[in-house]
DNA sequence: AAACTTGGCAACCGCCGGGAT
DNA sequence: GATCCCGGCGGTTGCCAAGTT
């Protein structure tokens, strides 16, 4: 048996909804406490369209804990990573996001985020690299952390320098070899930021991070996470300006930092020893031991 | 100023999964 | 187990405003 359409389409209203349409909606909605069917709500409401147009507007455009205006940049690399691991699952990455739905999410990645990781060289469905012809070089990362920083390209990181990075149990990535320690966040983020664990962090070694205007906040965060048992599973430095997500419920939950929150920090690494402690550093994007 | 193009967003459509019968 | 109903999801469309020629 086929299956009946949703609603009876005869003499019921599409398109755009009026502010009365709107009105009946929210009222009916709020006086009944959402408890009614939504195949019942256009009737019991007093509005010509069915019951699905009427729980999308709702859900959509009048719920009134939704937020409005274009999602911030922390809540766009958020989305950004959660689609990494998530794919086009919109209403998961929308339960993630307080206040924002799955269309609104759906939308603004169609509209912003695609782009904006093509132009980052960053393939939208794969989170990967978008392979590019050099074939002795690995543009992606270094590339990427360039286009990032709005800087000049800065010189190409001597080999031993990247290899000392490499013992610090972060990720630099260099050279397509070893995969990112910390899997919390594949693909987008993994490839292309190195992770360290909270307690790596042993102190903000200046008020450095103060500088950065925006994500100045954020220090205070990874300091306390430093010196307190840490929320978080793991520590996703990330090189947009404002990465800060500190309160997301996460399964395995993960601190977004700036670039400029963690520049000079020092970090330990390994087994804690006074050899293997290391300070972040903006120009080669690596963890160098000192 | 008008025509055309582009971008963004709200809404629709069809399918799917889960619960009830 | 089969069928029905409903809510939810993701892809797509269509409209409109802004920008460009």
């Amino acid at each position: 048996m086929g299956r009946k359409p949703c609603c009876d389409k005869v003499g019921l209203k599409k398109g755009p909804w009026t502010e009365e349409e709107d009105k009946k909606l929210v009222e009916f909605i709020l006086s009944n406490n959402g408890h009614c069917c939504w195949r019942a709500v256009p009737k019991l409401a007093g509005l010509l369209r069915c019951g699905k147009s009427c729980r999308l507007r709702w859900t959509n455009y009048l719920r009134p804990d939704l937020k409005r205006g274009l999602l911030s940049e922390s809540e766009e690399n958020l989305v950004i990573d959660l689609h990494a691991q998530l794919g086009n699952r919109w209403s998961k990455i929308a339960a993630r996001l307080p206040g924002r739905t799955d269309n609104e999410i759906k939308n603004h990645w169609n509209t912003h985020i695609k782009k904006k990781l093509k132009k980052m060289g960053i393939d939208p469905v794969t989170h990967e690299p978008i392979s590019s012809p050099p074939p002795d070089h690995e543009p992606h990362h270094d590339q990427l952390v360039h286009d990032q920083l709005q800087g000049p390209p800065p010189e190409e990181p001597n080999g031993e320098t990247l290899e000392k990075s490499t013992t610090t149990n972060t990720t630099t990535n260099h050279e397509g070899t070893d995969p990112p320690l910390n899997t919390n966040s594949p693909a987008f983020n993994t490839d292309e930021v190195p992770m360290i664990q909270p307690h790596e962090i042993i102190a903000p070694s200046a008020p450095h991070a103060a500088a950065a205007s925006s994500s100045s906040s954020s220090s205070s965060s990874c300091s306390n996470s430093s010196s307190s048992s840490s929320s978080f599973s793991s520590v996703l430095f990330a090189s947009f300006d404002e990465m800060v997500v500190p309160s997301m419920e996460w399964a395995e939950p993960v601190l977004f930092l700036g670039l400029d929150d963690v520049l000079g920090w020092e970090f330990s690494c390994g087994d804690g020893g006074e050899d293997s402690r290391a300070v972040f550093d903006q120009e080669v994007w690596k963890m160098e031991l000192f």
